[in-house]
DNA sequence: TGAGATATAGGACATATGTCCTATTGTATA
DNA sequence: TATACAATAGGACATATGTCCTATATCTCA
């Protein structure tokens, strides 16, 4: 195997179920850190002191920060498309109602706290980072994808370019209310506002005409 | 005068035009970097140098970091709470004309690169800074009552509660397109995103049912 | 049980950073 | 012009950080 040859390329080792958990308790920790903290805050040294280890040997699992950054961020992309998918595995009265649920999941998962404040940092960093940048425009997308697969299903009659610019509207929109309905914002109330959002979406769906029609301006 | 007299509260001294002049070169220089580098490259040393001056200098209008960034916070919200009373000054057709023309405004304004990559920094600042957290929802209060004044002159009707819903949607809804239509996202293309979001606003505000209408569940 | 792999600790080191202090230059006004 | 204030430079300093290295400890399995 000799996965080690190069040690820049390293990366974690892990040979063991106790390394992997280690991977695991690392991961944890730093999104608790970036969560609780902010990066500004995310260090090392935090990281190691969070899970009670050395520093050396959290070198010793990830040798650059970096790629601990790139585990955080593959962690968390795969765990959203997990979920997603898992949603879709259920049976629905018709591809309008599975749209509603899928909605739905994104945003009672968009008001749990570890996702109002993880997204920022995360649209942050990929700013600058093209990793981060790189993970969520594949997030993304695979979220449009979902979008428009199912738009395409209830308008069948729509071209495809519609169904695309749907599908952006619906994600786009969806991820503002992150800011404004998430954990610890004022206007979680009675979820009123997720409701009128997705009341908004499935209609727009329903009864989008694809030729641009004058407003009457 | 001694403005002097607590080094601690001093802050920016500015007695002079060049004293001011600094400051907004100051302030210019620590947005670019913000934005071109990222906050974690954000330092008093990177400031100083896009400014050509000493970090004593830069040290002797902000004596500390933070002071500096609540600066530049607070130039941000002004300019754009400006630029919106702006738009305001003209005359419009109607309520609905003059929402539409604050709505383009703002899709155009997170279109431009600055505001594409600089919001994002904001609200994973906001995410840990308190000062930052309450200037953005300063900043968005002043942005969903705007929208609150137009949506309740086009429907005199609705409730105030569904006036405030539909604001905060429309905010949210809104800046969600930062992270996906902005400057270098692929996804600008033609602006028909734009028009899209605009008319499905627009439609919303005028055909919204107050009352919870059943959608045939 | 013993050898080889895995896991862990502790510290070294160069570098970066925020803050502070002092000395010097520039400027306006009395 | 003299004087007080404003602006600027340069460096000191303690601290924090990413990375690296070495020495042990722990585990696995032949």
């Amino acid at each position: 195997m000799r996965q080690t040859d190069k040690a820049e390329e390293r990366g974690r080792i892990a040979g063991s179920d106790k390394g992997q958990d280690r991977i695991a308790q690392i991961l944890a920790a730093t999104q608790t850190i970036l969560i609780r903290d902010g990066y500004a805050r995310l260090s090392l040294r935090s990281i190691a002191g969070e899970c009670g280890i050395s520093v050396g040997n959290l070198n010793y699992y990830f040798s650059r920060k970096s790629e601990l950054l790139r585990a955080l961020i593959d962690a968390v992309w795969q765990g959203y498309v997990e979920e997603i998918v898992e949603i879709r595995r259920g049976t629905f009265a018709s591809p309008l109602a599975e749209l509603e649920s899928v909605l739905r999941f994104i945003f009672q998962d968009l008001r749990t706290r570890d996702t109002t404040v993880f997204f920022p940092e995360l649209w942050a960093l990929a700013n600058h980072e093209d990793y981060a940048s790189a993970v969520m425009d594949r997030l993304y997308a695979f979220e449009r994808g979902v979008f428009q697969e199912l738009i395409g299903q209830v308008r069948p009659d729509l071209p495809g370019d519609d169904v695309e610019r749907l599908a952006l509207h619906l994600s786009a929109s969806m991820e503002g209310h992150t800011l404004f309905v998430g954990a610890g914002k004022p206007f979680e109330r009675d979820g009123k506002v997720e409701d009128l959002a997705i009341r908004t979406y499935l209609e727009l769906v329903e009864n989008y005409a694809p030729t641009e029609i004058s407003l009457g301006i």
